[in-house]
DNA sequence: ACCATTCTGAAACGTTTATTTCAGAAAAAA
DNA sequence: TTTTTTCTGAAATAAACGTTTCAGAATGGT
């Protein structure tokens, strides 16, 4: 009984991400996100909570579309390497593509310290995306396609850290041949010898 | 003639970095700011400007002094390689021992961005810290410590975003012992083989 | 149609923000 | 000592901040 929300939460949730994921947690104001939302202050205030409760939702949101997004290539690719280098070298493109950072990336300095948590949530998402890209791995290695000498859980950790690595170095010198480069070497260097 | 400054100004910009860097540049106050620096508002506001312009001088000191100390740690060292693996061990130390993240690290992904002069100063400051550790592993290679099959500049580069990497695992995870393990595959990984 | 409930819009709340102002204290130069 | 310049301290400014309030519109259930 009552009156239903005019709005769709989700929806109205990942405009809030879009503007938080621009200008990062701080610099972000109430107004900022009520006019992105094209929602009342009230309703926001009502359905959602406050400025940090939103910001939850947002980071929530966030992790489950970029895991999403990984599942879903890798499930186009037809092996394991395959699905390992479509996964790369579409992160070198996104990098540069997207005038944003990662929103992922930008929390854990701005926001992680201060706050557990969102230290948690993005903590246990680091944890998920590692095992999928390890088991990803390992499973290449199984089939034959990359070598077995390297340890899987080592290789999915370098190649998480690469992603940041192209991504600061991406704001800092704007150069998407350099951030292409990287990511063909990192290719290379997980790819069998010879 | 005139009466002359009550402060030290090199300083009390060191009292702000402190703030900046525990806190970013956003969640930071100049109430936060004046408290720290225990100098009037006004005498900030004359002898250094605005919230912006303290924080150019900010990272631009914090610059100045990790640079020097990786300098300083270089020439204590009785050869490259030894400098390099004191470098990255200390490293790893720091960012554990340390609550604060690294200011340079924070900086790019919460300011950069959109600060074109900051994005300047952290671009120049990498380029000159990228050029001091590519020297570095040339010179350990021309001495025959490190095998010259590898791509110095490259090497370098891989060395920097690995500690990036490592500041973002021990803000998410709390767990010393993995980052030290990471230093210490890093340094096996650089050393002789065999 | 009526009631109960819930959402909506705009205004108002008290703080906090970054920055400016200015009278007066301090000190270098004459 | 006087002059002149500069710094200092506290108060004031206006705008922006996150959050709350509440009358009234809207819509579900009965």
């Amino acid at each position: 009984m009552g009156r239903n929300l005019e709005f769709d939460k989700e929806e109205t949730v990942k405009k809030a991400m879009n503007v938080f994921w621009e200008k990062g947690y701080n610099a972000t104001s109430m107004q900022d996100l009520v006019d992105a939302m094209q929602i009342n202050r009230s309703s926001l205030y009502n359905t959602i909570g406050d400025k940090q409760q939103l910001f939850h939702e947002c980071v929530s949101s966030y992790i489950d579309q970029v895991m999403e997004e990984a599942r879903q290539k890798a499930a186009n690719e037809k092996s394991p390497l395959q699905a390992l280098i479509r996964i790369i070298s579409d992160k070198a493109d996104w990098i540069i593509e997207s005038d944003k950072g990662c929103l992922g990336v930008k929390t854990i300095f701005e926001v992680a310290q201060n706050d557990e948590t969102v230290r948690n949530m993005l903590c246990q998402s680091n944890d998920v995306y590692l095992k999928f890209m390890t088991d990803l791995i390992q499973s290449a290695m199984d089939a034959g396609e990359i070598e077995h000498s390297e340890d899987a859980g080592m290789m999915a950790e370098y190649i998480m850290i690469s992603f940041t690595g192209w991504k600061q170095s991406y704001i800092l010198q704007g150069n998407p041949i350099k951030v292409k480069k990287m990511a063909d070497f990192l290719i290379k260097s997980i790819m069998p010898k010879g």
